[in-house]
DNA sequence: CTTACCGCCTGTCGGC
DNA sequence: TGCCGACAGGCGGTAA
């Protein structure tokens, strides 16, 4: 369920709730799996752990301990939540068990999330292949560009593909081209590179604007103390089928782009 | 090489 | 009421 913003949000949050001193006395795993096993090396399974810090690349969360590094992603459907008592529920699978007495615990229906230890950063084998992160120099490079405008592929699946760049998902590729005034099935090839380099900067600071709403709540997205975000009151397209165009009063269209469905103003965007 | 489509899962919702 | 299909913030594998 989460993009970026979703993401950034909630590593906000939990490094803000970061126990003091931060260490892990137990990690708790249950069946079933999620994508992957849940399993820490034989001579960490007892161990404890120092985080030191909570980072993010692409979706994923990055616990920075004294071992190495734990990675959570949410897939569709996982959150965190911290409680005072453990209080477990159905599809809970992670918990960290604070020495302060606190539990974090992962929660995940449909299992498309991750969680995994790896000795260090570059031995994920799921950042071998990311581009660029939306708020680094590199994302204003003039290598993005050409490689958005690289493929024939509508321009909507360009830019949600993590080896262009990453953090864009299904509502924020809408809502991007949307403020960009770009038709999603645009092929890439056929935006202007001005038009292109515009979309980038829009992609930014949607972004950026919803990690300042908080993210966006559209079914099961919480923050870890179960807050909402406020974003989705600002989408002008993702979900808005049949209203009328923030714009020009013309009705959003629906339609699914390589299986997500996408929208758009045929009139805003070309 | 490219690109569209299919699984992976559970839960919810709308139509009949 | 219940059943059934469609759909849901992701992403890798695969077939053409």
């Amino acid at each position: 369920m989460p993009e970026l913003p979703e993401v950034e949000v909630l590593r906000r949050d939990l490094e803000s709730r970061l126990p003091k001193p931060a260490r892990i006395s137990r990690i708790h795993f249950f069946a079933p799996k999620l994508r992957t096993p849940l399993q820490l090396p034989t001579a960490l399974e007892k161990a404890s752990w120092d985080v030191l810090a909570i980072g993010r690349r692409s979706k994923f969360l990055i616990f920075e301990t004294n071992h190495g590094i734990l990675i959570s992603h949410l897939g569709m459907s996982g959150y965190w939540r911290v409680e005072a008592a453990l209080n477990l529920i159905k599809h809970d699978h992670v918990v960290l068990q604070w020495k302060s007495g606190e539990f974090w615990v992962y929660n995940d229906p449909r299992r498309f999330g991750v969680f995994e230890f790896y000795p260090s950063i570059d031995k994920v084998k799921w950042f071998s292949r990311l581009g660029p992160e939306p708020f680094t120099d590199e994302f204003m490079s003039d290598a993005v560009v050409r490689s958005m405008r690289s493929s024939g592929r509508a321009i909507k699946s360009i830019i949600m593909d993590a080896q262009v760049m990453v953090g864009v998902g299904n509502i924020y590729a809408s809502e991007a081209l949307f403020r960009a005034g770009i038709n999603p099935f645009k092929s890439g090839r056929k935006v202007p590179y001005k038009k292109m380099d515009e979309l980038r900067r829009v992609i930014r600071t949607t972004l950026l604007n919803a990690i300042k709403g908080g993210g966006s709540s559209i079914r099961d997205y919480v923050h870890a103390g179960g807050e909402k975000g406020r974003f989705q009151d600002k989408h002008l397209v993702y979900g808005r089928e049949g209203k009328s165009c923030v714009k020009c009063g013309t009705i959003i269209q629906s339609r699914k782009c390589q299986g997500r469905s996408t929208f758009w103003c045929r009139v805003c965007q070309s």
